[in-house]
DNA sequence: TATAATTCGGATAAAATTGTCCTTTATTTA
DNA sequence: TAAATAAAGGACAATTTTATCCGAATTATA
């Protein structure tokens, strides 16, 4: 609706690992596929965009997987992941795809825009996987289906 | 950013032709797609999905082209426009891409996206063409580059 | 009535996104 | 040290979106 599969699959990997991270758990692909309802091999090339980004961090190996250090829990915001995987359109593009659209020389929707945007950035810059591995632990959001 | 190419070529292309409509002028896709800085041949296709949609009037033949008339400048609003061309996929995806996701039970970012998503139904059911392009008259806005 | 201009609509092509498969590399443990 | 397990990464396939091309239908006008 709003980001592209890639970046939907990105979001709802990290929040499933940070979850199982405040566990102490560690978790390989396949679960985290099965859990967030999503294909594998397609996860599993978005998760190493995510650790090349130091968005998680993976082991590999036996007993290897997907972690997320409790720090980074609170660190990482989704504005990260969603730059990681789609770039910064969403906060650099112009809604009618203009190339040079701003306040100076703005298309016809470009006040309108202003706002949602800034909405949506804020509300990306300020969410953690914390806040939202949270919400799940305690049953009040889904992840799956 | 938000909406697919179609619907950012359908918008501008609905903007022009009601500016030109404003001068009495009726207006050729190859006029169009020139003004709006669009394919040509792709922008034709989404001008017929406006013309079937009831958004703008076309007319064959020598002297013919697009135009809306002037009671529907008013009347036609954005989401109008969205809803032919993107769906309405705006209004009903998750922004996690789940399926089933509802106030009762919600994805993580379910409420975070309610009042966003409001904004920007809001705006588009509010916003006519005709509002869009006396903004263009008055060389307030831009539709190109 | 013939011609030219214009939209309509179908077929097809190109590009981007989504998705799969398989080999290599690192690492644990028996 | 050998075997097994898991991520990394490259090549490829399918699907969707974007884009082009061309003949048919419509209509103004010479």
């Amino acid at each position: 609706m709003m980001f592209s599969k890639a970046c939907e699959y990105g979001i709802r990997a990290a929040v499933y690992i940070t979850l199982q991270s405040l566990e102490g758990r560690r978790v390989s692909v396949t679960e985290i596929a099965e859990e967030i309802d999503s294909p594998v091999a397609f996860t599993a090339k978005i998760l190493q965009q995510l650790t090349r980004n130091n968005i998680v961090h993976s082991v590999k190996g036996p007993t290897g997987g997907f972690e997320i250090d409790r720090e980074d829990m609170d660190d990482v915001k989704l504005n990260m992941i969603v730059k990681a995987i789609d770039g910064d359109k969403i906060y650099v593009g112009c809604g009618l795809g203009l190339k040079e659209c701003n306040a100076n020389k703005p298309c016809p929707l470009h006040d309108k825009f202003v706002d949602i945007r800034t909405n949506l950035r804020t509300m990306l810059q300020s969410t953690s996987l914390y806040e939202l591995a949270t919400g799940l632990e305690v049953g009040l959001t889904y992840l799956k289906r």
